[in-house]
DNA sequence: TTGTATGCGTTATCAT
DNA sequence: ATGATAACGCATACAA
């Protein structure tokens, strides 16, 4: 079915079809044979054919580091919820963390000519930078904040602040699991956020306290492990994400800990996990959902207004989950 | 950058260089040339232009009931990888469980052109199976089994079968939270194997012990709840899903419950939150990865076969995962 | 082996 | 208001 036989069918030509669909611009009479003629086929137009024209492909290519994770499927379902509401396509690449995967996709959506691009961005290399500043269809970064370009992002540094303040108060010796630095949000920010905090409230933190590790449980239940090897009087414990927070939680369960008695701790990102784990996890909400829609409609609007260069950036709030995981004194 | 001025720099016809793309039947002389201009100019042959012609545009369409879930999560990312590594791209729909939604999105991807569709469903109406019945781009249903179609699924039913009779021998009275029937593989042959495997073993389950809810935490925390209103003396809960679990757990502590020596507790799919949960949860594991996968290289294997018409259907492994949440005897 | 010509299904320009 | 006609970027049948 293509727009020459709807014209045909109709008895009119196939530019005036074409107006129908578009404009608009056509006789109440035509118009009626149209539509008549439409609704009987089933007839819609070749979306490939409409971009080869038009260059507007109304697909968004979305770039997360991985799919399987509370917070990046909660900002998923944001973007998703926003764009097919707008008649847009969601085209998902999955990097695994991969720096250059993600350079892939990010020339690989140039090709596929996507009208935007949302990117869940974790480490920006200075490839990225390069990659990033040369580029020219309108795209939004979800989860960081980059210089010079448009952001949704959160106050990592604030919200880890603040929860290291009241952790600090109520704790001797704390450890705490962060991530790499070259994570700006997760990394950086929170770390920074955390031992800022516990200087503030006059505890020093020793450099064997502290430990790095990678995003997922079982990192999270080694970088325990060694933490309360090397440091078996510890009663605090930070970590920076709440699937960290789960493997150290299974660790110290194993020795016999008692949560928060013997040790409190605390994950960051407000997981499904956080609200039924016992003890009940305190941790850091942060607004993910809307994020990807505030990410969404950003980007929407750059894409719209090709002729004012928009680079606009939202930090979102965040709230303290204080739960049972942690002391009040 | 198109093929005309690729031809033009290289000096041969914008013909040659389409061959030197797709077949490469060129003269050495030539091949040589047009490498050189398309490595210089970074050209890269419009994917919209091409399927104009070619009718072949490398998406596949993935449809999802929901983003945000452990088993889903799996699945996708096991599609992905396949994916990626064959130079397709995926086309997201998310339907949050609604049916027409699903509907919309199949006819959607026809105007799309995708290459095939993968369909992660829950619950097949008529309109469904009309519409599917008359589909005429490859299509492969992921986690149900569905009459006439290739599919990849799982043995619900003989899982939670086996499953049943372990719990059916160290329990009094049981409890059953479990989903809607018209979702065949989780509500229909996950209660069908369990209350099968209880007569077997002559543990009759009144119609009282047995209560059907959503998808969600909340849902389990609120079913558990009534379920132990109306049945306290309950030693067994058997959940539909893990996530239903870790809400039903939420509850059973809030009450005092002491789990395993009070009541025991299954879920199903072997999810992250059931392996750190404490204690730790009873489950069923399925090979979700591995689905997607096997989804994605049928459907492959659909597309490049479309002479003989394949229809093949794959039935996935389980194991029981026999954790603390359950008794021994 | 190569180039010419045509068509894929649209939209946009231009007369009428 | 409408209909020819050209153009988008590419692939292919055909002629050379």
């Amino acid at each position: 079915m293509t727009i020459n036989e709807i014209a045909q069918l109709a008895g009119v030509s196939r530019a005036t079809v074409s107006r129908y669909l578009n404009n608009g611009y056509v006789s109440a009479d035509k118009k009626e044979r149209i539509k008549k003629v439409i609704d009987e086929t089933g007839y819609k137009p070749s979306t490939f054919a409409q971009t080869l024209r038009s260059k507007k492909t109304n697909y968004i290519g979305v770039i997360i580091p991985k799919i399987n994770s509370d917070s990046i499927g909660r900002m998923v379902a944001g973007i998703t919820s926003v764009l097919s509401n707008n008649n847009y396509q969601l085209l998902l690449a999955c990097t695994n963390n991969n720096a250059s995967e993600e350079l892939k996709y990010l020339n690989l959506f140039k090709e596929n000519q996507v009208d935007g691009i949302i990117l869940l961005g974790t480490v920006f290399t200075k490839e990225h930078i390069k990659t990033l500043s040369s580029y020219q269809v309108p795209i939004v970064i979800l989860g960081q904040s980059l210089e010079g370009f448009s952001c949704i992002y959160s106050n990592d540094y604030m919200a880890a602040y603040s929860l290291g303040e009241k952790l600090a108060k109520t704790s001797n010796k704390t450890g705490m699991i962060f991530v790499t630095k070259k994570d700006k949000a997760v990394g950086f920010n929170r770390r920074k956020g955390f031992i800022d905090a516990f200087k503030a409230n006059q505890k020093n933190i020793n450099q064997k306290q502290i430990i790095e590790t990678a995003f997922t449980l079982e990192a999270g239940y080694d970088a325990c492990k060694k933490l309360f090897t090397d440091n078996p009087d510890l009663d605090t414990l930070i970590c920076a994400t709440d699937t960290i927070a789960s493997g150290a939680i299974k660790y110290l369960r194993e020795i016999g800990k008692k949560i928060p008695e013997d040790v409190q701790i605390s994950g960051f990102g407000d997981s499904a996990f956080s609200r039924v784990s016992y003890p009940s996890l305190t941790t850091v909400h942060f607004y993910y959902e809307e994020a990807g829609q505030k990410a969404s409609s950003l980007l929407l609007r750059k894409i719209n207004n090709k002729d004012e260069e928009i680079r606009d950036t939202y930090e979102l709030d965040y709230s303290l989950e204080i739960r049972e995981s942690t002391r009040t004194n």
